[in-house]
DNA sequence: GGCGCCACGCAAGAAACATGCGCGAGCGGC
DNA sequence: GCCGCTCGCGCATGTTTCTTGCGTGGCGCC
C-alpha cells in the first residue's frame, strides 16, 4: 500500500517482461534472495499492482493476419445505443481491444482477424447490430479502418 | 507443427487468461490429465504458439492516468526521418505500442502516461526529436490526440 | 542507551513439475 | 482378418521449486 522501493519497481518490469520466471532467477536480477522476491511479489499482487498473468500468443501462428484498428462514430448517444454497441463488442471474439475515448468518433477498437473477409463481415454485423436500434453516424466513420501492419511492440 | 486439436485451443485460451494456472487447474479446464496439459503447452510453446508470459500491471495503481491514441504523420516519408522517429519511439518509455498503418496517418501510438503534463511534454519531444530531420505533416497529425477513459479489455 | 519493529536470509516441509514406463486405441501392411 | 507398429494417454517416482516458520540484524523512537 505504501510506497514502491527500486526492488518492487525492479521486480515489476522483471514480470512485466517475463512472467514465469523462478524464484531464484528473479533474486538474480533484483539482487535480492529468492524468499523476500516471493514475499514482495506476493505484497505487490494483494495491493493490486499486478492485474494479472497473461499468455500472449503468436497471431500469425495461429493464422491471424490482420490486426485493425478501427475508429467507430455513433449517431445516437443515447443509453440503447450504447448499450447495444458494448453487447456487440463483447460477443465479438474479433474485437480484442475496446477504448471509449473522446474526440471525433467515440471508440477505438482494436481487432484481430485472419483475413480481409472477415473484416469484412465483422464490420457487416457491427452495422446490423447496432443499427438495429440506431445507425452509425455514416460510413464515413467505417472509413477509418486502418489496416496494419505489426511492429515489435514496446512495453 | 500440426494441426491444433480442441484441447490445444482450449489450453490457449486458457493460459491466454491466465498464465499461471497450475498443471492441475489446466487439467480441471481442458479436461485432460496434468502431465498431458504440461507436455501439449511445452510443444505449443516449442512451435512457437505462445510468443511470451507477461505480467499485466495495474496503470492506475502505477499513477498511469492517462492512455492516449495518438496517429502520427510524417511529412517526409525517406529513410531518415522513418529511423529517426522508429528510434524516438523505442527509447520513450511511454510509448506502449507502436503501429505502422495505411490511411492518412503512417503511424499509431498507444502511449501511457500520469498526467496531461507528461502527455505534452512526449509530444514536444515528439516533433523537436523527428522536426529534426522533417517536420512532422502538421500539427494537425497531432491534433489527432484521443484521451481515452480505458475500458475492460477484451482478450 | 534501550526497546520494539520490520525486513532480511536460512532451513525444513509441502507443493508442483519433469520424466520414464506400461497400456490401449488407431492404422497400415501382410 | 490379423498382426505389429506408432503415437498419445495416464500413472508413479525423483527432482525442482515454492511456502512458511524462525532467528538475526539494522533502524527509528522513546
Amino acid at each position: 500500500m505504501e510506497e514502491l522501493d527500486v526492488f518492487d519497481l525492479r521486480l515489476l518490469a522483471a514480470i512485466q517482461a517475463k512472467g514465469d520466471m523462478t524464484q531464484a532467477e528473479l533474486s538474480e536480477i533484483v539482487h535480492l534472495s529468492p524468499t523476500q522476491c516471493a514475499r514482495r511479489l506476493q505484497r505487490l499482487r494483494a495491493d493490486g499492482f499486478v492485474r494479472d498473468i497473461v499468455a500472449i500468443l503468436d497471431p500469425e501462428r495461429l493464422g491471424i493476419n490482420i490486426i485493425a484498428h478501427t475508429l467507430v462514430g455513433l449517431r445516437n448517444h443515447d443509453d440503447e445505443t450504447g448499450k447495444a454497441f458494448r453487447a456487440f463488442v463483447d460477443a465479438a471474439d474479433e474485437v480484442v481491444e475496446c477504448w471509449s475515448q473522446t474526440g471525433d468518433a467515440d471508440y477505438l477498437l482494436k481487432i484481430m482477424v485472419k483475413d480481409l473477409g472477415e473484416l469484412a463481415s465483422l464490420i457487416e454485423r457491427l452495422i446490423t447490430a447496432v443499427g438495429g436500434f440506431a445507425s452509425l453516424r455514416s460510413f464515413v466513420a467505417l472509413k477509418a479502418i486502418k489496416r496494419t501492419t505489426t511492429v515489435p511492440i514496446r512495453a
